[in-house]
DNA sequence: GCTAAACCCTGTAGCGGCTACAGGGTCAAG
DNA sequence: CTTGACCCTGTAGCCGCTACAGGGTTTAGC
């Protein structure tokens, strides 16, 4: 079988920062692997797959609690993914309202980009920060 | 003239917490007030407009520091704002690349919805997830 | 005058998700 | 045998708050 891999080559194959997979293991996302007589931590395959697994969970979005809660499901192949499905379901509406959100801001901005007064005094954006009617 | 404000009403009427706008002070984006003989904060309604320029400038998802900077701008309005200008615009690219991250993501969670397997062995989002090859 | 509730104070710790040290030990190449 | 690359632990920092604990003060009602 394949050799043990050490904490920098485990990094590089699952484009997990190396500190980052001492994080995941202090968090209890990531199983403490065994370990030479040096101390150093010798990982399996599995750990490849496993940090893959999250750095996708978090690429989509997901917290480090949801990307928990996936992977217990992934380990039970016999339960059911009901509970899955509606965790993505509900990471989609979070998604969409914080697109909304920043759609609006961006409105916001194009409406006081490009002031061309000069001065800080009739600044549009320090205008349409500093008045008194909330009319921004 | 008005009377001085207590934090509480400061809070109020300036829609920030009341322990955020402690925050603020230590920060020094607020400057300390005067105190009452009892040491309570006593402010005045610069604060209040100084408090809401903030909390607009957060709305539009600007940083702290961003807001320290335009906060600066505005006390010297003789000051060119040009870099007002700046910071508006390139923060306008963050938002706007901020929402495109978002979409892809909700993009790709559209694909893995719905899952009817019904079982975690067959799950559209664990199989995503997990399979070996960057499809997602 | 007294009590209770509402307010205020300081200081510290926590959140999430890392990242960046300091101050060591270990291992492989030349 | 030295150099450099790697590894270890533990702790502190980032941002922008928020939430206490453990006190002091003020105000309203009786």
């Amino acid at each position: 079988m394949s050799n043990p891999l050490t904490i920098g080559t485990l990094a590089k194959q699952s484009g997990v920062n190396l500190e980052t997979i001492r994080f995941y293991e202090r968090s209890g996302l990531l199983p403490a692997p065994q370990r030479s007589a040096a101390g150093y931590r010798h990982y399996q395959e599995m750990d490849v797959r496993r940090l893959r697994f999250i750095r996708r969970g978090r690429e989509l979005g997901f917290s480090l609690e949801e990307i928990r809660s996936l992977l217990d499901l992934a380990s039970h192949p016999e339960s059911p993914c009901a509970s899955a499905d509606q965790m993505v379901r509900e990471h989609l509406d979070t998604i969409e309202a914080r697109i909304r959100d920043l759609q609006n801001m961006q409105a916001e901005l194009h409406k006081i980009a490009g002031c061309q007064s000069g001065h800080a005094e009739h600044c549009r954006l320090l205008e349409a920060l500093d008045s008194r009617d909330c009319c921004i």
